[in-house]
Parts: structure tokens; C-alpha cells; sequence
DNA sequence: GTAAAATATACCAATTCTGAACCAAAACAC
DNA sequence: GTGTTTTGGTTCAGAATTGGTATATTTTAC
């Protein structure tokens, strides 16, 4: 499988992560950064091939020097594989901490949505109250980068979770927070990645790219019921998106 | 990209982000103040390089020089590490690994309601379409166990907790029960401990049991509105009694 | 007024990044 | 099989970045 990532340059586990600025936002380290946290989240799975080097350094608008630097390192972590001729593969085997392993089993599409319903609405509203222009900043950044990922349904995936992960920063809640990123670890995952190569068309990429930006925009006029309103419209449809697949 | 951090991600809401870039107090060691805090509050973690100085300048509108001698304090102090040509470089290993751990402390009680706000109204609406007639009866033992518990507030924290735990149960939903398994351990952290003891007078136990058998009976008739209101007016109850024990 | 602090500027040295060329191994097309 | 294409492996010189240092001027504090 030919896994597209699309670039960039921007990280926080970093991250994340204020201008007080980020971290690591320069050169090979951000890369490697970048591209471990592809893999260990998921987005890459096990045997997986990278792409070629030279089409990274110009996805990451880099040198190729500069990749090879990150992927030596990545080598070195054991993460990937390097064949002349061949390519670079994902040596990761996914281990999730036991918890959460149970329930990458026992937890169907539909229960993770209603997960989603339960805690995304509030969040929303906690965020519209209480983000600061600098999120703001950050989740324009994102918007642009999902806008910039066509139909490269892997990056979308990625910059997906990272819009709303950022948006639970906005709620200024440690522990929603926290519970956002159980939600995109499972989100991450081998049964997801499948329902996403069959949901996620150029269309629909589109469709959520715009509930994106409406919501961005909701939250920049800090119009807190509508942006809950868009929330739930955006988990509606991610929801009907879902059975129709299913069904199909 | 540049990541960019959302500041008092677990801070009280105050100062801390306003200060960043407060025009208001100038000078090296006020520069100094907010980088070290923002290093040991996590915004930068162990590895992470800094913005170049004369980026930092730029953002923190003062000299290159001042920065440099908030630096060179930071260094003097171990927290980061300078290398010519290459960066400064955060230099502090904290204690990480638990995960939730980590989140008791930095935790406020007003934080954790939050949470409960965000997924236990939407649990309820769950719990009242999906309870199974056995649910309803452990549900039932355990309302007559927190009757009968009178005064004794571990018991009745305790009981409380279970009773919750089983309302999420009722839900039918491993990854939202998990997530009131997490709110429940936090609750019964030692600071927690702390703050029912404030509370919990047995008026308030006796309120706090009227709410859950009213609750119940709207579970048993499956009145999803009223059960999903009665929990909002549990919540706004344990609200208020925390800012009411707070202030005093 | 004086001294300390902050600013502004220029240059140096260490490190990293770039851009390019070429090689060797594997995959591909026929 | 043969030849071509793709891909990682290697090397190198020069540009760009970044902390280190020095000096002079301006602002601030007392």
C-alpha cells in the first residue's frame, strides 16, 4: 500500500503547542517528529511503504538530504526500514496500552461516534468561551493544511485529528482533553483506517473541510451555540456517512 | 510548521498566557520567568528546541541581548542546553508516566465538573434508551446501599462512584464507561478526599440520594428528557456546593 | 548626573541545510 | 534474459542558520 502523507512544516506533541512558540520547527528533528508520530498514531501501519525520499523532500519542501537525515534516525529508533531499490518501510508494531486495546476490540464504528457526541458539543462550547486568538492562529493554520491535502485521504485523516484535538485544547480541560486523544488513538486504528478508505471520497473531504471552516468561524465570532450546532452537524453527518457505508 | 502551544493548558485561566507577550513587564529576568515556566509547565518538553534568539526577540519585542541573558540565567540553571549553529535546547526530565497521574495534579475540581458536564448528560440520554431490566435492578441495590450509608461520607463516595459507574454502564458503551472509570479514579485522589469532606454534611447526602432515586425512576420509565435533566441538575448541585466550599 | 540595564549593530564560529551529481540495488517492462 | 526506471546510498561544496562575542548608543532607574 502507497501511503500519501502530505508535508509540511508545522508541528506540538508535540504536540503538542503559542507562540511562545513551538518547538522543533525547524529541519530534520521536526521531520522525524512528524513522521513518528504518523506511524505510532497509526496513519502508517506495519509494512506499510513511505514514500520515495525524493517526493518527501518536496512534500516537506526540504532537501533530500534533510529526509534521509530523519529517516537514519527513524532507522536507528527501529521504526523503519530502508531497502535500496525498494523503499522505506514501517516497522511498528502497534502495541496499545491494555485498556485501550480491549477496547480497539470491543468498541464498533457507532459507539465511537456516540462517544464522539457525548463529549465534542460540550467541548465546543468550553472552546467558542475560551480560546485565545492565539488557538485561533493555530487551528487557521490547520484549516489551511486540511484545505492544502486534497484528496489525500491519509493527511486528511492526520490533520482531522489534529484540528480536533486542537479544538479540545480550546476548552482548556486537561481531562477532555485527555479523553480526545483516546478517541484519536482508537480513531487511528486498523478497522478505522479501512472505513476510511471506503468514506472518505475528494467529496466528502470537501463537505467536512467546509463544516471545518464553519466552525472555525464560529469559534472566531465566539457565537458559542452555533458553533455546538456545527459540531453536531459535523458528527451527523461523519455518523450517516458511516451506516451508509456500512450498509453498502 | 510552527506549533503553537496553547499556553495554560492546565493552569489556573489566569495570567500565565496574557503574560507571554504582556508588553507590561520588560526586562531579563521577566523573560527569563515565563520561558522557565513555560518549560517546567510542559509547553516544552525534554528535547525541544527553542525558537533561534533572534526569533525570540522578535516575539518577545525586545533585544537579542536581553534574550540571551534570560538564557544564559536558564542555562546557568540546567533547564536548557546552548550549542552554536545548532539551537537551545530544553533540558528537563520531570516525571511523566502516568498519564493520569499527571492529570491529578493539574486538575481543578472546577475542571472535573466540567468533564462530568460534558459526557455524563449524554451517558444518561444513553442509559435511558439502552437499560436492560437487570441494570436497573443492580442500579436499584445500590440507591438502597447509598440510603443506607445515612452520614458516612467514604461510604457514600464510594457508593456515589459506583452508582455512576453503573449509570454508565447502562449505556452500553466501553470507551464512555472508560472515560468515567478515569473521573471516577481521579475523584477518589486525595485532594479530592479533601474537598467531600468539606461538603458532604448529611443534608447534602440526603439531597445528593433524592437526586439519584429521582433519576432512577426516569431510567425505569425511560424519560430520557427528565433523566438527562435531573443529571444536569446534579451536576449544577455539585457545582455550586464546590464553589460554595471553595469561597468559604 | 551617574550607573546600570536595554538596545542596536556588526562580525565570528559551529552546525545544519541545500542542491547536485553519481553509484548500487531492486523492481519493472518487454 | 535484457534494458530501463525507480529507489536508497554516498559524497561534496557552498549557502543559510544559529549561538558566541564585541562595541557603541540609548534608555531607564536612582
Amino acid at each position: 500500500m502507497r501511503v500519501e502523507i502530505s508535508f509540511p512544516m508545522n508541528a506540538k506533541p508535540d504536540s503538542s503547542s503559542v507562540e511562545l512558540h513551538g518547538a522543533a520547527s525547524h529541519g530534520a528533528s521536526a521531520i522525524k517528529s512528524k513522521l513518528r508520530r504518523a506511524i505510532t498514531t497509526g496513519v502508517y501501519t506495519h509494512g506499510d511503504r513511505l514514500l520515495p525520499e525524493r517526493e518527501l523532500a518536496e512534500s516537506f519542501k526540504t532537501a533530500r538530504n534533510t529526509i534521509r537525515s530523519a529517516l537514519q534516525q527513524l532507522e536507528e529508533e527501529g521504526l523503519v526500514v530502508r531497502r535500496a531499490g525498494s523503499g522505506t518501510f514501517v516497522n511498528y508494531i502497534d502495541k496499545l496500552p491494555d485498556p485501550l486495546m480491549d477496547l480497539n476490540d470491543s468498541l464498533s464504528p457507532l459507539q465511537l461516534i456516540e462517544a464522539r457526541f457525548a463529549v465534542e458539543p460540550y467541548v465546543t462550547r468550553l472552546a467558542a468561551i475560551n480560546a485565545t486568538q492565539h488557538d485561533l492562529e493555530n487551528m487557521q493554520v490547520l484549516i489551511n493544511r486540511l484545505d492544502a491535502c486534497g484528496d489525500d485521504k491519509d493527511a486528511f485523516t492526520l490533520l482531522d485529528g489534529e484540528f480536533h484535538e486542537q479544538l479540545a485544547r480550546c476548552a482548556r480541560n486537561p481531562l477532555l482533553l485527555n479523553f480526545f486523544q483516546q478517541i484519536n488513538r482508537i480513531r487511528s486504528h486498523a478497522q478505522w483506517r479501512a472505513m476510511k478508505e471506503e468514506i472518505l471520497t475528494p467529496v466528502q473531504i470537501a463537505a467536512y473541510n467546509a463544516q471545518h471552516r464553519k466552525l472555525f468561524d464560529a469559534l472566531a465570532q465566539r457565537n458559542v451555540a452555533g458553533a455546538v450546532q456545527i459540531i453536531r452537524d459535523h458528527l451527523e453527518k461523519a455518523k450517516s456517512d458511516l451506516v451508509g457505508a456500512d450498509s453498502s
